[in-house]
DNA sequence: TCAATTAGTATCTTTTTATATACTATGCCA
DNA sequence: TGGCATAGTATATAAAAAGATACTAATTGA
């Protein structure tokens, strides 16, 4: 199958790493391994309980992380990254690792900014 | 720098290909090379003026594509990739192969609810 | 008896994105 | 003189995503 822009796929890829928080969520899981819902709610910090059930049950509806229940008082649920999701790594690692150079990019685009002006004096 | 959890710079690379048309004006000019604003318009099914003029912009911005006015009238302007937007190449390359994977296994999985569906008397 | 713990829901409000529609300037051609 | 073409801008509205806040159930331990 072609990557011509008419059957381009790229939005289906990115439609699931799309959502403030789910980069972060599968770094953690990625990196930490199965991890219980109060983990990740205190290791994200910013995140509220609402948004983060609800970008877990979006990654969970595509099968890229596992939730597992169990049965006690008080609950215990574990997420993990599913075998499938770890197909997401390299992407996400390409990302990291562009999204690095792009920062830099940017900073130094600023500061030839910034010479330019302090050249012509204000 | 290390892919930690913590100075995750992922979201840099996303937010530069967030917005529900950027997929596919990069695709475009990658593939086709330098294009005219009337030509991205005619070639994108579905998106207003607004909105690709927009969507050009924030690209220009981040210096992924570049933006060459012609004094003419009728005016004329071209935009294309630039060499650091290049760069880019890449990762739309993996997204676009994961999400036609990610297609296959969705539909895989649809088929086998509706065949349990089936099998249990609906 | 009361508070704490966990993994959520339920509502409501704010912010961000996207869409629809109308409008502009300038020159060319009929 | 009128209409078309190009690359936009302006304004208003709708839809989607995110955030704040309060609430729940069942058990443990003080």
């Amino acid at each position: 199958m072609e990557k011509s822009p008419e059957n381009c796929r790229v939005e289906d890829a990115l439609g699931i790493l799309v959502g403030k928080w789910k980069p972060i969520i599968l770094l953690h899981l990625l990196q930490e391994g199965t991890k219980r819902f109060s983990e990740l709610k205190r290791n994200i910090q910013g995140i509220t309980q609402k948004m983060l059930t609800k970008q877990l049950r979006e990654l969970e509806d595509e099968d890229i992380i596992e939730r597992v229940v169990y049965p006690q008082v008080p609950p215990k649920v574990e997420y993990s990254i599913t075998e499938y999701g770890k197909s997401l790594e390299p992407i996400l690692e390409a990302m990291h690792e562009w999204g690095t150079k792009h920062t830099l990019h940017k900073l130094q685009k600023q500061n030839e900014n910034l010479k330019k002006e302090t050249a012509s004096g204000e």
